[in-house]
DNA sequence: GCAAAAGTGTTCGGGCTACACCCATGG
DNA sequence: CCATGGGTGTAGCCCGAACACTTTTGC
């Protein structure tokens, strides 16, 4: 079996608020090819899975910035695109400001998911000119007196199943990610706001977090920083920076 | 590149105790073959990697009744056995009751883990005739704006240095997956004694727990039958099977 | 002054920790 | 009857949820 290395990654984006007052709602998003699945990149003989995957970021994006971590090796054969290649996928994700270059048959489309029930999920993903569609069911059975999980595609949809599953896997990654590293900071600045690290967590998390409490729990993972932001809000927010003393023994 | 795989797999053993009226006490083990390295498997064409995985298992133990899981996949080219393999790691637990057959080339080791620092672990691997030593430091190191982890032998050791960061990897796998998953109870019986389950945690987590906590934290996690154990101990306790309408997401 | 965001303080409840205490058993 | 493990109860503490309240700014 051969092996072959594709890439999921994510970002955020401004969205537009009429209030000009108002701040500025971020909404989670995610890289598609054109075709609806993602970037694909080979391993070559002597090469570290983990550069090659670095390295197609780079050319992907004109930069070094960004932050990448592998998420699983998919080895369901009808997934194949060749029944002779497995597949490695590795999670990205990249702050917008450091992007340099994009190529033209790809853009992030925003993520939407809805719980239709608790097995059911309709996921919704759209940029500027197109919207996809699909639901994925999880299921649940026990299997040599363990309990696994498996998900699929309730109907055929545009996107192929593999990606919808890891579309899927790679969310729940993230939302396990944030809760136990410090990755919601690749999406930011070195500097920002308190309430833009709220909203990364909102926007993963996919639920309203209360400001108080959330600057009580993030206090000890960021440090204050003598600037202040200035853009057209109300009272000024003070810039904070990841605080490297804090060090969490993360799995 | 192609890929190759191979199983690191946990069991436990009941230590002999002098007083015979006291409980045994159960000690963590690891798979190993005698030339120090993990069971290998191949994937075929159209084969699932799971499936691989499970079949190895099956011809290694003569039974079906094991915990399997996906650890990761190995691509740093110095670790490859041959210059053009990949290998995807998968994670076992097998409770050795279920165990039929055992090859001669392979046996269970006791881990012993001893933390000289926050960075260095000294692991002793023993069986009845050898005792493997080595020494693993945890590296921190900031890449791209993120934090990173890198494990390496301290010194060249009878161990080489993938299966070391394997068993690494895979001790923090379990730590992290008792405290989210019902993986303890595939190191038991069907039916099982809290205390039993208490000594797969404590072995797990490497660390004493008080029983009346315990016992509250994992009761909505169990059901209680109406057999006792009768096994030469004092007050005999009730057997408890895992309750299938517990249900957590794990991620 | 008012709307909205930045930031602080306080109360409440649930879950974990630590420990005291009773029960059951076999030698 | 006593050592040991099974099992229950409880008091204290910490942390997160909820929310009231003050401060700062632009319009």
């Amino acid at each position: 079996m051969k092996i072959k290395g594709n890439l999921i990654i994510f970002s955020t984006d401004n969205e537009e608020r009429k209030d000009v007052r108002r701040l500025k709602e971020k909404k989670l998003q995610l890289l598609l090819l054109d075709d609806n699945t993602f970037p694909i990149f080979d391993v070559k003989k002597d090469e570290y899975i983990k550069d090659a995957a670095t390295y197609k970021m780079e050319e992907l994006f004109g930069t070094s910035k960004f932050y990448i971590e592998q998420l699983y090796t998919w080895g369901d054969p009808k997934y194949y695109t060749n029944k002779e290649e497995v597949i490695v996928t590795y999670l990205g994700i990249i702050n917008k400001k450091n992007i340099k270059t994009m190529l033209k048959n790809m853009d992030f489309y925003d993520i939407n998911i809805e719980n239709e029930n608790s097995k059911i999920q309709k996921v919704t993903l759209c940029n500027d000119s197109r919207k996809i569609q699909y639901r994925i069911e999880t299921i649940t059975k026990r299997e040599r007196e363990n309990i696994d999980y498996i998900n699929k595609l309730v109907q055929k949809s545009e996107i192929d199943e593999l990606t919808a599953i890891i579309i899927h896997t790679g969310i729940k990654r993230l939302r396990n990610r944030i809760e136990n590293t410090n990755i919601a900071f690749s999406f930011l600045n070195k500097e920002f706001a308190i309430s833009e690290l709220q909203q990364i967590y909102e926007i993963i998390l996919d639920k309203k977090l209360i400001a108080a409490n959330f600057r009580k729990k993030i206090e000890p993972m960021i440090k204050k920083t003598n600037k202040i932001v200035k853009e057209s809000a109300y009272r000024p927010s003070s810039l904070y920076t990841f605080n490297d003393a804090f060090i969490r023994n993360w799995v």
